[in-house]
DNA sequence: TACAGTTACGGACCGCGTAAGCATA
DNA sequence: TATGCTTACGCGGTCCGTAACTGTA
């Protein structure tokens, strides 16, 4: 068994089982990667792949194992190749995130601004997408960084420290009924349609869950991904928003009434993950702080380290988790 | 950078930094190694190894993480190389477990019997040492399985597994005053010379903080690695006997009155470790549910996707386990 | 016929082993 | 002088790229 061999497998693998793309990728020739690929199979003695005539289709449940560990296999290389690049001094690199809308359309610019200014030769990339894309990422090891809220059990296997909370805001037009109250009751909230965001969150913070615990049933007219669209649809007058404090801008939104809901529902706390036992470069150190200043260094190799929740839980009982 | 490399490295580094005799294991000339050690270190841009002319005398920071990250990434190849075999239904390979005195001698005897007339086909091989060389095997990755009591923080990256309870009991000649008495008291105990284990264990089941916190100071006469050394003196009349209840035999010890401690001092939980994220081959299921009954495939597996002690603790609360 | 993967073959490269060289105890 | 690592060099294997082939939409 040879690296290249795993290289490529992985390749293949994110490529959507495609070979010729992979080579492309790898910046060689189809049969290369053909030939190398079917020497790892009879070294393994079973298929990674199934072939319907001569393309392949699907990976067997035996491949999927082989393709995971590959990745993690090269994923450390990769870490023991960044160890000699964080011993030189370099501050170049990838800095690879994945994470959602509102945190790449309102958090993270100031962050990345910053962010660049410091480390201008690390390249950063932001890959968004819902939290099962994000785990799709992460398990074919294209992100450093992931960034989200709830969703915890889709990412097993990541550190995740904490990183500040945020609460709901309710978003009328300025003439809507419910903008002359200061705290709107849910029986009020539940009077009109609501627009919010796509199952928002499952579990004990899931919106309809906390009406029905009140005996309401709120009436969502409209779910999108993002909340700009759900506050053009509330300009529209299509109904009452519920969005993430973050995706608020007293300048932008100046046309909207903006009601603090967090007497209504419970704080989210957003989090950030990176692989266990992953090497972090200084300017990912340095990111994280920027991103959440109470996550120094030390505190990001003690999360990395605890294994259980009873030392890890430990270590962020003392920190004031910020709010926006 | 290649695997084979990586496969020297390591082997340079379990052989005591000595290339010779790591070119004799990997069946492979000397310069050959050396060589590909050199290239490795070229790669990366700087020394593994500390050479003091031409001998290496130590590993760099650096090369420490060097590495750690070539074992686990030689680890991982292996386990590749493990679904194939598990693939194919082949009941052989090699178990390799990591223990204690206690355990080799007196506990694990009739599993690994029971175990090698189910799997004749495996190698057990057994490596016995103290809690620090046992933590040394994992980091060295010279073991599938570690079996120890107490010493969690040793063994970082293991996903832990409780197998049984035990508790201490106190050995005398059949013909001492403590013979006669049924619960003896701390008190009547630190009246007698004590023989037991080395630095039995640290923290709040530590013996002399037990008599300390009841004001009384214990006449520690000698102390052993083992069970059967504290016993020969306790049969010498040397003092009054502690060990674990597993290391009694009632026909063997037939000359020594062996009397519960379990009043005196709190049960330990003997555990049983495995690195997270490996291979497990069905015939290590199988010995760890041989040693273990509780210990289900079900319930490993589910621990070993645990990486919270939230979710981790649940999965033992319904167990009862066993007392030896 | 276009597309994707496999097979075939020649050339470049690489890693190994042997043998000789060199530093240290 | 013995031990242990490095350097030198020739051989054999391996991997790649080009090109021709084959099965599929």
């Amino acid at each position: 068994m040879k690296l290249q061999q795993l290289r490529y497998l992985a390749a293949v693998a994110q490529s959507g089982l495609n070979i010729t793309a992979a080579a492309e990728k790898l910046h060689t020739s189809q049969p290369a990667v053909s030939k190398q690929l079917k020497l790892l199979e009879d070294e393994l003695g079973f298929n990674i792949f199934v072939r319907s005539g001569r393309t392949l289709t699907k990976i067997t449940p035996a491949g999927q194992q082989v393709i995971e560990r590959a990745v993690k296999v090269l994923r450390e290389v990769q870490n023991i190749k960044g160890i000699s690049a964080e011993l030189k001094g370099e501050n170049a690199g990838v800095l690879s995130i994945g994470t959602t809308h509102t945190q790449a359309r309102y958090v993270l610019p100031p962050v990345i601004q910053q962010f660049r200014q410091q480390y201008p030769d690390v390249k950063v990339q932001l890959h968004q997408g819902t939290s099962e894309q994000i785990a799709e990422m992460v398990a074919l090891d294209r992100i450093d960084l992931a960034i989200a809220t709830g969703a915890h059990d889709l990412f097993p296997g990541l550190v995740k420290v904490p990183c500040y909370h945020w609460n709901r805001h309710i978003v009328v037009p300025n003439n809507h009924p419910l903008a002359g109250i200061k705290k709107p009751t849910l029986k009020q909230l539940a009077a009109y349609p609501i627009v919010t965001y796509v199952f928002s969150f499952t579990g004990s913070s899931s919106l309809p869950l906390i009406f029905a615990k009140n005996d309401l049933v709120p009436n969502v007219a409209l779910t999108a991904q993002d909340a700009d669209v759900i506050k053009t649809y509330v300009r529209l007058g299509l109904g009452v928003g519920i969005v993430a404090s973050m995706a608020l801008d007293p300048s932008e939104d100046s046309d909207l009434t903006v009601i603090d809901a967090s007497h209504l529902f419970p704080a989210h706390t957003t989090w950030m993950g990176f692989t266990r036992g992953g090497l972090l470069r200084r300017y990912m150190y340095d990111f994280i702080q920027m991103f959440a200043p109470h996550l120094n260094k030390r505190l990001l190799d003690r999360a990395a380290q605890a294994e259980n929740h009873e030392t890890f839980d430990g270590l962020f009982d003392d920190v004031q988790l910020p709010s926006k």
